[in-house]
DNA sequence: CCACGTATGTCAAGATACTGACATGATGAT
DNA sequence: ATCATCATGTCAGTATCTTGACATACGTGG
């Protein structure tokens, strides 16, 4: 006979996932706001810098945001010097976008203090639970996404 | 000599965190829009049958929203006679919330939904690994909101 | 060759959440 | 007793994200 979980526990994990990035954002605000960023637009610049020249649906599709979101996110940025896009349309319709010289210094510093955020975060775990989390939580997503 | 994990991979937990909730909030919106409710709106019946007459700011801290905008989610509910708010305000100009018997079984219905979400989003986790779970995501909520 | 489906980029409108500000009522210090 | 302080509830303005719609461009099947 199998034992089943109570679900009483485990139905809080919607909750607390939900409770724990709204402090995380909240955190990333606080660090990132005195360098004129806000969270959506250094996951933007972020992901550009590992992934240079990708489309803006691509990125949108990254960052989890619309298109159109992206589409203004990436106008706001490109008027400030810090993102350039390519001006003749590619195959289909598409435009590159690279990180400026000026965006890779600022995107290293918001990273330092990304990372101090998270170190935060996961300053209790010891041991292989730091990894332990990863897996169990992709095992979330991945079962959420693989609908 | 303490040897260091390699930041790479725990550098990934706060995008990691990002996705699930974005997921689950997806998700969560699927099911809950056929019965006519927001997830925020969800998350505050939810806690208020869980918390019966207590204030809208107390709600709004629970539910992780600000004051005014719980202010008037409490009145789109009260319009649609899913919540009752005492009208003579009480010690500090406080208007105690409950809800109405018909919220009570929207509700129920919707716990019903919600509970299915989560169940898909832990139904990969087996053994100890939900509670695993809440353990380590619970020391992350508390580092972030502890400082 | 040409229509159809699909994907990108953008504009406009609607919804939602936040910050600022104010009035009201309770608490505490002097 | 009186005034400063704080918490609640609400209104207004701002910012951001989303959905809907349209124009453009590539690909495929008729």
């Amino acid at each position: 006979m199998m034992i089943e979980k109570e679900p009483a526990e485990v139905e809080q994990l919607g909750l607390l996932i939900k409770e724990t990035q709204s402090l995380l954002n909240q955190r990333m605000d606080e660090v990132l706001r005195p360098l004129g960023l806000s969270v959506a637009q250094y996951a933007c610049l972020h992901t550009l810098r590992s992934a240079p020249g990708v489309t803006g649906s691509e990125l949108a599709r990254r960052v989890f945001v619309s298109r159109q979101s992206m589409s203004v996110l990436l106008q706001g940025l490109e008027k400030r010097g810090l993102v350039e896009r390519s001006q003749e349309p590619g195959p289909r319709r598409e435009r590159a976008a690279e990180l400026t010289e000026e965006a890779a210094e600022l995107t290293e510093a918001a990273d330092g203090r990304v990372r101090g955020v998270v170190s935060t975060m996961a300053g209790d775990l010891v041991g292989d639970e730091p990894e332990r989390l990863l897996v169990l939580l992709g095992s979330c997503r991945d079962a959420l996404q693989g609908d």
